[in-house]
DNA sequence: GATGAATGAGCTTTCATTCAT
DNA sequence: TATGAATGAAAGCTCATTCAT
């Protein structure tokens, strides 16, 4: 049945709405509308729920990012194929997105699920693209994982602004901040 | 006596320290040294208080980001000067810059404050920036709020990693990240 | 089970013994043997549970004011069998009367509640006998309302007199009650 | 100087206006206008504060019920004016009244100064005019003091009307409650 | 005397969690 | 499984009182 999905949506609609430290089973209960008692059929507590969303978010994002991913292609339409996909999945599942950014550097989400790879190893594929600039001598010299948060926080940065409607997100902007952030990779 | 601001401190300690979710006020007491009812004499609530922390941090920003800035400088080294006060901001007030970083798109903070405008206009100083240089040509035709968005976001990827990574942000370094940003924002 | 009638039977008890102002809600646990948290299942705040109880203690008043009462009968037989009515409310349910008595005219309870008619609509009865009685013209011109304060005024009086120094209230005594009540009423 | 009477009135309108459960330290101090140290230069307490309105509020009544009282009238002239000062004092002073009214039999009020007579002894005045019209073979022989709490028990059941605008008091209103109450104690 | 910032005991209230149904 | 009334530890908050100025 699909009370475990309603209280996973509700929960994520709740952190996005008023911040996880406002979010309380009760509200949780009322939004997905399961009794009070129903969660624990499906998680302990609520740190493993929380975790549970974080992991259904992270995996919908690693499925994301490879779409229409050509593994021949050159390594510039890699590189703006993944970064695209990664400012659409933004654009299209900002809660998801949000949620990610937020977390990944809480304690409430266990180590090993920030670590994680997804289904697909969405992050192996970024992680050896750039391993690969970096030998081609292109890009600069960062620890991969340094360089991956990069690109990654570049997006994200970029993402906030637009969700607070600060500014549009259409075709020509998007390009140049693909290119934008090419650049900033390069050596 | 500066009980107000030990509270203040306390707070942004502890948000560093656990995350606002698992800050209390039990807590901030005992960090800050005072009684639990003094807190009241300041702030008529927990919100009211984080809001505060997030201003004050805010105008501190503020106030750094104009460091040493010579208006009549070059293009370049102006944006130079900003960027750097903007990276060693965020290296000796790590506290600071991470609470604005996390908590400027968070629905906990009143929007009017996200908008605010620090004492000494430095968000106007950038984005006037911006503004010269792509009148001059030099810069992208990207929306002025969406570069701000970009350059911030750089430095804030950088500095993240400089957090958690311990590595050590040298010269060399250091420049590679304001000509990074530099030229991401090139045509 | 009762856990509400439990909390309402235990704010009544203590609002009797040491007066609303000294009733706390940790008092109404112990006494009710509930959980802290269990009222709010049930009240969402003190001022709530308060009127309840007046509330309740109204409905049952209203509800004992017209026992035996015969429509059909003599005004005079009506009259007496409404301030016996009274009268042995207050005999049987000391706490129930005064807190009525007492906070009626409080700003604690709501006007509206103030002006409530029970389920039975027993002022209602009272008032039209009275304007019966002046209509015959055995009562005076007075203001109805003025006449039931007058009348439920004196056995009020009689009733704290009998709960302060414990005399008896026997046969004689009450048919006194009655009579002076009456006689007060007539021209 | 007159911080002292400020605390008193501040103190006696708030009780008025929100009962004594309320009624706060904080809120007496805004109303009177004092620091909130000033307080304990008076009154060591604030059931000691409360005792001395109380108490202020009785010598005012007590001076009230005397006027153009002629002790060599006729017994039903003397209870008239008695009654008419009594009612007079709960119009013209319905906070002072009520208050009375309220903490009479309150645990809060010390049992000296609930049994206090003041400084022109008008419960005495009351209660021999009572013991006089029983040996006259008028009045009920009830208990002085049961008898004292009757007529006031109704003056102040009327009153209580009169506050929330049941009715108005004009003088042929007034005059028929001073023939009822005088009527109900009757023999 | 007059003040009001500081206090902390104790109050109200919340909320994750349990458990009988 | 699904429920929601009941729980109580812990949170937020109030307020009488103190004390240095």
């Amino acid at each position: 049945m699909g009370k475990r999905q309603d209280i996973m949506a509700a929960t994520l609609d709740l952190i996005h709405e008023e911040g996880l430290q406002s979010v309380t089973f009760s509200k949780i209960f009322k939004k997905a509308d399961v009794g009070s008692g129903t969660i624990y059929n499906y998680f302990s507590n609520k740190e493993e729920l929380v975790n549970a969303v974080y992991k259904e978010a992270r995996m919908l994002m690693g499925e994301y990012m490879l779409q229409g991913y050509d593994s021949t292609a050159s390594l510039y339409e890699r590189f703006k194929c993944l970064q695209l996909n990664r400012l659409h999945f933004g654009i299209h599942y900002p809660k998801e997105f949000l949620f990610i950014d937020s977390f990944s550097f809480s304690p409430y989400i266990s180590p090993e699920l920030r670590n994680m790879d997804d289904s697909r190893n969405s992050v192996e594929v970024v992680l050896s693209l750039i391993v690969e600039g970096q030998k081609q001598g292109l890009f600069k010299e960062m620890d991969t994982h340094l360089c991956h948060q990069f690109i990654h926080g570049i997006v994200s940065s970029i993402l906030k602004g637009y969700y607070v409607r600060k500014y549009p997100l259409n075709e020509s902007q998007t390009q140049q901040v693909l290119e934008s952030s090419w650049k900033a990779l390069l050596v």
